[in-house]
DNA sequence: CCAAATTAATCAATCGCTTGATTAATTTTG
DNA sequence: CAAAATTAATCAAGCGATTGATTAATTTGG
């Protein structure tokens, strides 16, 4: 059956995830990783040629989905300004609290003060989000529902900026917010209502401002 | 003299502070560190100990002059909520941005779901800055000058994260922005006021909405 | 339908290399 | 000259990757 090989194949990514998310790119060695997901150390050379390979198909298996999610949104043309802007906070947030172990790999990697061929390449993946985004914003100026005045390159730091520091910093933001951010319960019931009813609100007290930001 | 001996420890931490930042803590050998500094490899033993030895000095040299900035807004009696506010956000980003190697390495470092003993105090060093930062914005709300609403939590978190999201991911907000964000020039005319007015504006709209947050 | 042939999957063992650390020898300094 | 600073040489350990052998699954041929 094939099936069984693609869940093999899922099922040693997904160890890859949590090992990389937790010790980094380097930090994390196939022993580890070939450890944690209970397969010899040679079968990830057998599917995915080697260590870097392993990781990068991590990223393209994420990336699809994602995107696909980001275009629905943008494409109804149903939605106005505001409600755009309400829907791509609530799916992005619930995206990315629920695969925070990718989230956490995708930030160190884009961290990195020196260019290389997969940091270019995540960069490009992560300025389509923030094209996305960016457009919403920049519609809602035009059709007036929006302060004229609002920085959106600035913005884009504050959404995705707020984000990172919740999903990962996780013993940080768990000292900040008093329970344990990583527990998926309190994900589900506490940090995201929470999450996105505070960045509604944020966005709306910048964006709906009546004395401009001069 | 043991003034060149402090000299010459300090300019290693330097070199060691860049490839820290550059390649993580696993992905920067004693070897590159070493080579950065342009000393002999044993050097980093001679006065360091080891190779965690020096990724601590680091931070405990970085650590003392932080907290001291830090209280002198925070001790200001002179000062209102709002006022001190904007003292804080001011002096914070002109050192993060100034220090950005630094604190790329710290947020790296925090970015570990594993507690580690370094996590633990990292985390701990940083707790306090939030909570100046905390105690600031629930002085303004209990003085009134600030809406009882706000989510002081989170508003923690698009301070820092802002600031993060454009500090330590130089080559995506250098995208976003249109020029490199790690240029020393255009960090002092072009990021620094831009982001120290936004970061104000956001925070003035959001804990002065008149239209309570419901 | 079943046995032979072929392919896919898995394994332990090991390769060459780099790592962080230490040593003993050498140079510099006061 | 003695102490401190610096060096080159060396070490065991761990790294990613590959190997050849073995087993399991699938396809083929009579």
């Amino acid at each position: 059956m094939e099936k069984e090989k693609t869940d093999k194949k899922d099922h040693i990514l997904d160890a890859a995830e949590k090992v990389f998310a937790e010790h980094g790119y380097d930090g994390a060695s196939t022993r580890m990783i070939s450890g944690e997901a209970g397969v010899n150390m040679a079968m990830l050379s057998y599917y995915f040629g080697s260590k870097e390979g392993v990781f990068l198909a991590i990223f393209e298996r994420r990336i699809a989905a994602f995107q696909a999610t980001l275009l629905s949104i943008n494409n109804d043309e149903s939605l106005g300004a505001w409600d755009k802007l309400m829907q791509f906070v609530d799916r992005y947030l619930d995206k990315v609290i629920n695969n925070n172990c990718f989230h956490i790999m995708l930030n160190r990697e884009i961290s990195k003060p020196k260019k290389t061929e997969l940091t270019d390449k995540i960069t490009s993946i992560v300025m389509k989000n923030v094209h996305v985004f960016h457009q919403i914003i920049e519609d809602g100026v035009k059709s007036g529902a929006f302060s004229k005045e609002a920085d959106k390159e600035l913005l884009v730091a504050t959404m995705f900026g707020t984000k990172n520091y919740i999903v990962n910093t996780p013993h940080l933001s768990s000292a900040i917010l008093g329970y344990d951010v990583m527990e998926a319960k309190n994900q589900d019931e506490k940090l995201k209502p929470r999450l996105k009813t505070y960045m509604k609100n944020l966005l709306r007290a910048y964006l709906m401002n009546e004395n401009d930001n001069k």
